[in-house]
DNA sequence: TATTCTAGGTCGGTTTTTTCGAAGATTAAG
DNA sequence: CTTAATCTTCGAAAAAACCGACCTAGAATA
């Protein structure tokens, strides 16, 4: 089991490109002797001629030039591989765990993803949608590197991200539309909301702002949202997320006497800011952006 | 320029797949200091821990899993590389070249080369749609490995492939069709022919078969037939190449005496049938293959 | 035609790298 | 506390890569 190293194929590369032993030799700082034994050593383990002599020169033969070129493609495959260890030794990180809020605009964090994939292409992203605690569980037990969350976690810091808006919601054929007046809490208790359900696996929080008597729990916002339009139930559901429902009419706010708009804060917390990798400043930096390049595209 | 060799990455691998130094230096017959030696060196390379410590074995680190598992990648392109090699120094051509007459089936064409492409994905294929004494010319100056032509080549074996009808045609509205008779050579030298050139640089056979006082010569037989269905002339095609403009009409058979149908053989010829290699005699199988296949789906 | 210059090819010795076996260190299990 | 099975370290031996000097041959030149 003969084994051609990649070191002989980039002497051949260079004997080709340089046109020449000698050329090649000067410029790769190998003697051309040196140069001359790998490429002979090559066709031996082969038993392909690569080069032929034409005149006092050689040029590459048919086979030559062929196997050459995916050797090219082997060669910028190895580079390519040394340069992400070299990356990998200044700190960046193989992988970063994400938990982001349900509650978080998804075209935000896209564009986010997006951006970040380019500058990093090599780093795994590992995405969980959490609700609530179940975020704050995560960070806390060291599960995640950067958390998106609307509650402030205990011990950690948080930069402030955006405030999201949360509209009380219903089908316009709802029972709540039809009383056709200004509705106070009590006139939600009687009807069924639907909640998200809190993904901690510790310590659940009650998601739910109401004691309404009845009470849906789904496990994603998509869920709940798909009810309120099949006239299941209201909840509070984040705006940007029902903008088309309610624009279609699919979908109308409450007439709350208050409490039908709640601005919830959302944070952007590090597990540890100091010692966070480049990878990890970088995804941070871009879901700034993202946010913030989202708000500006809602206003044009 | 540090270098790490496909060995190191290959002992790596070996590490991590036998689970262990011993039982890696056993299976690929080195001893455990050797691989323990290289591991350590990629290592210091790369500036990058890639195995750590657990109890008293070792297992991959997260940046060594990530590494690993591009450098399998690059081991198999490096094997593959040296597959293709070995094959090449059986004999395998790295590029063939063919010389086809346009007046080949393109389906029959198009159905070998995608067979021939799955079995030999690495050999290059040069395709040249040639004219008459064109193709015949590229076989005698041994500029192509195997010709498909109408013409036989003196001095050179063939084998019959295929018969192409070839139809004497007009667009229905021409004015040979309104004549509204049974035609004769006469009436066909009065109005203009439609003839694809001869390819072959030194000496071109004259294609045309009539003495037609206007001849119009084009370079492809698909102007030809674009030129038909434009009113512009009349021509013999091959009858595959225009069934459909028939069936819909857009063109329509001349009513001649006699010779409105030219049955012309078509011969498979090699340059040199006893030293072609494994590619080459693939490529003649699979057109042979292709043109039955095409003649079986044309009576299905 | 003879000369000279400029390539690649060859050869022996030197240096570097790889490889190995043996001894040391560490950890899980008995 | 011993034992067995790991990885790890170390020095020497083997292999290979490397170099410089010399050889051979084609191409340009006088």
């Amino acid at each position: 089991m003969s084994r051609v190293t990649l070191a002989q194929w980039q002497m051949l590369a260079a004997v080709v490109d340089h046109g020449g032993f000698a050329r090649a030799a000067e410029a790769i700082h190998k003697s051309p002797s040196t140069l001359n034994h790998a490429v002979h050593k090559l066709e031996q383990q082969l038993g392909v001629k690569v080069l032929e002599p034409v005149g006092r020169q050689v040029r590459l033969t048919e086979a030559g030039e062929m196997l050459l070129r995916r050797a090219r493609q082997l060669i910028e495959n190895a580079d390519s591989l040394e340069d992400v260890a070299s990356r990998l030794a200044e700190g960046l990180e193989a992988e970063i765990v994400l938990a982001i809020d349900q509650i978080f605009p998804p075209d935000a964090l896209a564009r986010a993803l997006e951006a970040f994939s380019t500058s990093y292409p090599h780093v795994r992203v590992q995405l969980h949608e959490t609700v609530l605690n179940g975020g704050l569980e995560m960070l806390q037990d060291g599960h995640a590197d950067l958390l998106i969350s609307g509650l402030a976690a205990k011990g950690f810091l948080g930069e402030p991200l955006v405030t999201v808006a949360f509209l009380a919601v219903a089908h316009p054929d709802h029972a709540l539309h039809r009383l056709g007046r200004v509705l106070d809490l009590r006139d939600l208790e009687q009807h069924r909301q639907l909640v998200v359900r809190d993904s901690a696996l510790r310590q659940s929080l009650d998601a739910g702002w109401l004691k309404a008597e009845q009470r849906w729990t789904v496990s994603h916002l998509d869920t709940s949202i798909d009810m309120l339009e099949r006239n299941l139930g209201f909840a509070w559901v984040p705006e940007t997320r029902i903008a088309e429902a309610l624009a279609a009419g699919r979908l109308a706010p409450l007439p709350l006497a208050a409490g039908a708009r709640r601005e919830v804060p959302i944070q952007l917390i590090h597990r540890d800011r100091d010692r966070a990798g480049p990878a990890t400043r970088a995804m941070a930096r871009h879901l700034q952006e993202a946010v913030q390049a989202c708000a500006l595209g809602v206003n044009a």
